[in-house]
DNA sequence: AGACACCTACTAAAATCTTAGTAGTATTTA
DNA sequence: TAAATACTACTAAGATTTTAGTAGGTGTCT
């Protein structure tokens, strides 16, 4: 019997870029090419046929899907972002965190604003 | 008055194969060209002038510094693994895990074999 | 219909990254 | 000392990534 199988998760990591494009792709959740520019951090300045080739690059990678939209094509993350973020998790502690998972954890909480007791909540 | 000064930290992120690279002399503290080669996992074959111009182009871009060793040059870490390592996590949860640093720890917890012990002592 | 605005597809240049060869120098060995 | 060995510097080809222009389509406004 073949239990249910985790997706094949083959997913390269992006790219800068790409991993730019995707935080705002995620953050919108559905959106248009001048969506994606415009939610992209103002002072990063990226022309509308950018942000387009990128889309149909994530695109080709099946990283997003498009939908016909009213005018413009809608695009929609196929890969989630809890599944990248854990994806890159995994990554860094086996690549950078090796021997101190602990560490990683330390560090997290510093940088994060999580409270001790959000964690004891976990 | 001018208080201690949190290092530069301008460090761009590491390329792919800057990272392999990087986790070998890491581990190793201080290494050969040959001692870098020898540690990259064994499916991995690089050609030794690749990996020495790996080690120069890292040590262009001051991650690594070079001492003369005995026979070959030494290579020595400038950028350290911990900082490294908190800088790409801080980055990560920045760019992926936004609004949710609560999953984050909780994939970690998932991940990483850290018992609730482990972390109770932190 | 013509002009305008907006969008997608195609194309491609420039930058960067990855890989490794070749030549030259120094050191060891036969 | 000549040959073999080991290492570094230089060079560069190929791959991938990043950036954006141009052409052509579609709808809209006057």
């Amino acid at each position: 019997m073949v239990a249910r199988m985790k997706k094949k998760e083959v997913t390269r990591t992006l790219t800068p870029v790409e991993l730019e494009i995707m935080s705002a792709v995620w953050q919108l959740g559905k959106a248009t090419v001048k969506e994606v520019q415009a939610e992209l951090p103002k002072e990063r300045e990226l022309a509308y046929t950018t942000v387009a080739t990128m889309m149909k690059i994530l695109e080709g990678k099946g990283i997003v899907r498009s939908e016909r939209g009213d005018k413009a094509h809608l695009f929609i993350p196929i890969l989630r972002r809890e599944d990248y973020a854990a994806q890159s998790l995994k990554s860094l502690t086996q690549k950078v965190f090796a021997e101190s998972p602990t560490a990683l954890v330390k560090h997290l909480l510093e940088d994060t604003k999580l409270s001790v007791d959000d964690l004891k909540e976990i």
